[in-house]
DNA sequence: GTCTATAATTCGATAGAC
DNA sequence: GTCTATCGAATTATAGAC
């Protein structure tokens, strides 16, 4: 419990991780290189064995990370008991929008690797039941009148969301836009998502 | 011209397009092996390069069919001149989830090779003005009442009827869902999506 | 055209000096 | 703890027999 934290990247361990963070989140994990890793973290490569044994080991524990920082957008949502949820709605989508501002290759970094090895990642990810049994999921489920499952308007908001970054590249393309005018659009949809769903959940 | 297409897979070099299809499309670039490939094909690594000359060759034959099998969903719907804005949407929503039913991997495939290589992939894709010029593009727009940009609601509908394929072995897991429960509720989303794009329209 | 055998390179990991 | 040097396995690609 007596860390002694004084800065983020002062030791060599929190060197490597940093540059394996970056590393393994932009490339996925067969494309990255621990050479990459090494030189990204200004250090030898033999070093990155001696702190952590094995590419595998030390991409798990970026994974871990990167995942608990993607669902716990969602997860903060959960854990928001009185709120309504047009307010849990605004905030999964201002914090999600925030977040892959900074983080663009988080989702399908997460998503790539989930399905290239699901009976490794799907476990330890603690919200097998939490969310079904939250009240976030009770207030979908009144807000469908019992017309459609609850698991759409969730997605729908995960999709609205999440999506465009995903896809981010192509739309820039096909729409002729710069980074700010995508940034731009981004800021938008957080106020915009709200509404949206707000409009779907009147119209069933 | 004159091809003699017989049968789909009757040639070698036909089986070898084959199996690179399926196992690129399955693990990504990095990650597929010419040996899988060679081995799914039945036959030998040797041959592949004869064919083919190299893997990133096969491999950018794939990409560009795995491409424009993505895109040819929504140019289809380009190419209507005539319906209504609501039935685009619906043809959209129909032909994708019906598509990402048979080929689950080819959105998170093909999103990720063009993060990875933008500059490679993001030409020859023969819709960069054609989106914006499109009647298509001018409902949309029709429908926005200046309010919002136009390509907040193609973001939309590519949102919500692609993203749960991509996000699937999540989904199914905090869902709770085996695959045909998911599968049922993609059924679903074909007539809803084009209900709740409606709602969205309408509430702006 | 198809195969076996192997070359050439890359990559993850380790031994051993300091 | 950190480095240089190198090993061994895996991978792409090719040479050459049939």
């Amino acid at each position: 419990m007596a860390k002694k934290k004084i800065q983020s990247d002062s030791t060599t361990e929190e060197k490597i991780k940093t540059a394996a963070r970056k590393v393994f989140t932009k490339k996925g994990y067969s494309a990255a290189r621990t050479r990459d890793i090494a030189e990204e973290a200004g250090i030898n490569l033999a070093l990155l064995n001696y702190y952590f044994r094995s590419k595998e080991k030390l991409f798990d524990i970026v994974m871990m990370e990167n995942l608990q920082k993607f669902l716990l957008v969602l997860g903060g949502a959960l854990r928001e008991e009185k709120s309504s949820l047009n307010e849990k709605v605004a905030l999964i989508a201002n914090n999600y929008v925030d977040m892959l501002k900074s983080n663009p290759d988080l989702p399908i970094f997460i998503l790539s690797e989930i399905r290239a090895n699901p009976e490794k990642f799907v476990h330890n990810m603690g919200i097998k039941g939490l969310l079904l049994e939250s009240s976030f999921f009770k207030q979908l489920h009144q807000a469908t009148k019992g017309k459609i499952h609850p698991l759409h308007l969730l997605m729908n908001v995960m999709s609205m969301t999440v999506f465009p970054f995903i896809a981010s590249p192509l739309l820039q393309h096909v729409g002729n836009l710069k980074q700010p005018d995508f940034d731009n659009l981004m800021e938008e949809r957080k106020k915009m998502i709200p509404i949206w769903f707000d409009s779907i959940v009147k119209g069933l």
